[in-house]
DNA sequence: TTAGAGTCCGACCGATCGGTCGCTATAGTG
DNA sequence: CACTATAGCGACCGATCGGTCGGACTCTAA
């Protein structure tokens, strides 16, 4: 019936499989994603499917780097070229607040990551660290930047760049919450308010 | 086998059931649940568990319910008696910053609104609508007192309050954050800090 | 040209899902 | 005391879950 793939053809299976768990997942949960429906939604076999990854958590994991990925393309890169210290911060912070909108198509049921932080900090095992290492890893971005800025003396010499991280997360929780459960509009507007008044 | 119960007793099955619940959905997610696990960790049979509720979407609503009783009595209950205004406000945001410390028997994997408002934020259906109107109560008590605080001039006259309910609720979304993924004891401390620069 | 690796399918597995049904035994009501 | 309402059970339902297995096929490297 269906034709037999080329190993490239495979590595494209594999995408569609990857961006399509992606976005399911960001509306169902990782835990809500069904390798049945899944391969029904996509036209392919069950175990052609798990054949690309071997578990359900191999998929979720796959799926969270992807979404990772996602993120960093969309949040981090655009501002890397900008000055270490407040200016790259600002910039962050700005694509941060954007990056919803922007990337509605691969996440059409919200940032998978903090749905993934919510999800699964009650649980143990793989995907819960994987969640966890993901989130430090984009402190430590945040964090190095606050810190160049505090040097530069753009920022208040006592700040604490932990708890200005704290902070700067709530922001965008609240953004993402307001964003889907409410369909806010001003909510961009309303997370560009605070950002200032953290920032100044 | 097992005795047949009386209204009375039925009602404490009903209860004992509806808590087990909260628990378990403040890990697993609202979705999480199933009524065969639950029936078994209750010691009853899945067809009792369910007679008492109909469908598992109305057993999600009545856990969600009771989560919404627990948080008012921890949170809203002890400040109803302090001043309108500021006073209440702080008192309300101080109950906040030590309630889920309080209620971690009642939610082992942290409060169950953050977890639901999230793991429904994309979906459609009486649950994602019963877990907006609970934010939306939430929303329209702080609003109320922090109207009074600017009356008051508690607050400065500018004051835009559902800018600064956005921006209180973002703080205890990262205190639930840090709190559950990562453990982290001092994000009370950073919550209160972050109030105090919000409320002054 | 041929052997091996890799892709994908279809059939199938035991377990579990939410939910239904008929029934028994009791509690409350008149 | 008789009647009804109901709490709870056990058996069962079709659907779906994650996952396995053997084979058909194709591409690639030797």
């Amino acid at each position: 019936m269906s034709p037999r793939k080329s190993a490239a053809e495979a590595r494209h299976t594999r995408e569609r499989i990857i961006e399509r768990s992606v976005a399911v997942a960001s509306v169902e949960g990782l835990e809500g994603l069904t390798i049945g429906r899944l391969a029904a939604d996509l036209g392919i076999s069950k175990s052609g499917l798990l054949g690309h990854f071997g578990t359900k958590e191999a998929l979720q994991i796959a799926a969270l780097r992807r979404a990772s990925e996602i993120f960093t393309r969309a949040v981090w890169v655009p501002a890397a070229g900008a000055a270490p210290g407040l200016a790259r911060l600002t910039a962050i912070c700005e694509a941060w607040v954007t990056y919803l909108d922007r990337e509605r198509e691969a996440f059409p049921g919200g940032c998978l990551f903090t749905a993934s932080a919510v999800e699964f900090d009650g649980r143990e095992g793989p995907v819960r660290e994987a969640v966890a290492r993901l989130y430090t890893v984009w402190r430590r971005r945040l964090t190095r930047d606050i810190r160049a800025a505090v040097e530069h003396g753009e920022l208040p010499a006592g700040t604490d760049p932990e708890q200005l991280v704290f902070e700067l997360n709530g922001i965008y929780f609240s953004l993402n919450h307001a964003v889907q459960l409410f369909g806010d509009a001003s909510a961009p507007d309303r997370a560009r308010r605070a950002l200032r008044r953290v920032l100044s």
